[in-house]
RNA sequence: UCAGGUGUAGCUCAAUCGGCAGAGCGGGUGGCUGUUAACCACUAGGUUGGAGGUUCGAGUCCUCCCACCUGAGCCA
């Protein structure tokens, strides 16, 4: 096949002859004179269409082409500020593929329902464009923020023989003539590569059977989860920090068309600035308490709660030292005050909710052995983790960010189901 | 799991006190040389989520069930 011209690149051939490989996004006829948007996946342009510049049977044929049809348009790049895009195709040529059956979504509105029944075809559309497309740039901060720090990315497994925390949460599967569960988090698996590269991150899709029926929830997801060896939590509070800084400057740089698309008030992002307001759990109790909130003091931070404190700042909130009963195992206590967990959550503005949720990881032996039997955990399971606190244990710490989550934000959504292609919740695995 | 809501044409929604099942879009046909979700005319399109019940008569009222939406809890 020849060379491709793609019609991101069309301010490049003004004036030319070239072949756009694409479809029917969109068209509308007057007449002895036919307007056809094409997408060819990179953007939109108007191809224009005069009765008497082509055969009258290749003219018929165009009126023919329906929504979603593919199609080869041949023609001549031209300026016209009546086009969206301000360029034009003036078509010379047309070779159709294939004249595309009644396509379900037209471009006027539709329920979110259907949207979903229809998500592989929903895909082709510019919103949801848009957002994938922020989507991939976000992936790729967080790759470029944590590589270009000298960090090592190692893949954490998705079947896991048990659970990070309580098995509720955990999809089973058969492995065999075994019990495994999707992983819920490659942390623990995370740390054990800290105390092999000493900065690593994995990045992959986890997974959580949990019946929750939000626009925050998705039951598989993915995760960035940095860990780094000899770090506490002050330090991995500043990689939070950093990784969130990035990815807003990142998608700024280089998503400014996508953002627009999606009506995003781009000042709330631009608005964003290190450091990060820090607040430890009393402080956001006393907020709490002021805004008169039903929040009974001693209990996680609940999703109300999130948006009141979150609401208060312009960039993304950071609350530490949550009473440690409401936290893992893992997790390591305070010196200072051992009812409190060295933790972390990052808050998104604007009532978006907790993005990262992390910390210190308890070091000690007998403390981590501790907490196991406190939690009614099966120490077995835990074996090989309990290794790491025998040869050489370190202070370290790390963090999980949620990628859905964090892109929602980003795009101003109102639901988390349109940032990942395929979305599983609760009541839906299908397409 | 709990609470609230919704379910009518392919899609988005109307239908007054229980009284003829309706519109826009999309589809089809025709018209139009600057449309941007075009416009104009005509046209086809219905098991009102399902099962029972009340009534002369049910989309509408009652009971049960199903699906979906929103929120809570839990979490990223």
């Amino acid at each position: 096949m020849a060379q491709t011209t793609y019609i991101a690149d069309i301010a490049k051939y003004l004036g030319q002859e070239v072949t756009l490989q694409g479809w029917i996004y969109n068209s509308t006829q007057k007449g002895k004179l036919q307007f056809i948007m094409l997408r060819d996946g990179t953007g939109i342009i108007q191809c224009v269409l005069f009765k008497g510049n082509v055969s009258d049977e290749l003219f018929d044929a165009c009126l023919a082409l329906t929504q979603e049809s593919s199609a080869r348009i041949s023609g001549t790049v031209t300026e016209d500020k009546r086009a969206k895009g301000g360029f034009e195709l003036q078509i010379s040529g047309v070779e159709i593929l294939q004249v595309a059956g009644e396509f379900p979504i037209s471009p006027k509105e539709h329920g979110i329902d259907f949207l979903m029944e229809h998500r592989h075809l929903w895909l082709r559309s510019a919103l949801q464009h848009a957002v994938l497309r922020v989507r991939h740039e976000v992936i790729r901060a967080c790759r470029d923020y944590f590589d270009n720090l000298g960090f090592t990315l190692i893949d954490a497994p998705i079947f896991t023989p048990a659970a990070c925390e309580g098995t509720t949460t955990l999809f089973e599967t058969n492995y065999f003539d075994e019990k495994a569960y999707l992983t819920q988090s490659g942390q623990l698996y995370m740390e054990a590569a800290a105390m092999a590269f000493g900065k690593v991150y994995c990045f992959g899709p986890t997974f959580r059977a949990e019946k929750s029926k939000t626009r925050r929830h998705l039951t598989e997801f993915w995760m960035i989860e940095p860990e780094v060896a000899y770090c506490d939590l002050a330090m991995d509070m500043q990689y939070a920090e950093g990784l969130i800084a990035y990815i807003v400057e990142r998608v700024l740089d280089n998503r400014q068309e996508e953002l627009k698309r999606l009506e995003r008030d781009i000042s709330k992002l631009e608005a964003i600035q290190k450091p990060f307001p820090r607040l430890d759990y009393d402080d956001a109790a006393k907020i709490l308490k002021d805004a008169g909130s039903s929040f009974v003091y001693g209990d996680d931070l609940g999703a109300p709660d999130e948006t009141i404190i979150s609401q208060k700042y312009a960039s993304p909130v950071m609350v530490t030292h949550y009473p440690a009963d409401v936290k893992a195992f893992y997790m390591k206590r305070d010196p200072q005050r051992n009812d409190r967990a060295l933790c972390v959550d990052v808050l998104a503005p604007e009532g978006y909710g907790e993005i990262i949720g992390g910390g210190q990881r308890e070091d000690d032996l007998q403390a981590l052995l501790a907490r196991i039997k406190a939690h009614n955990l099966p120490q077995e399971a835990f074996d090989w983790y309990l290794d790491l606190r025998k040869y050489g244990s370190v202070p370290h710490a790390g963090f999980g960010l949620g990628l859905e989550r964090t892109v929602t934000w980003l795009c101003g959504l109102q639901h988390i189901r349109e940032t990942i292609p395929f979305p599983r919740t609760i009541s839906r695995i299908y397409p």
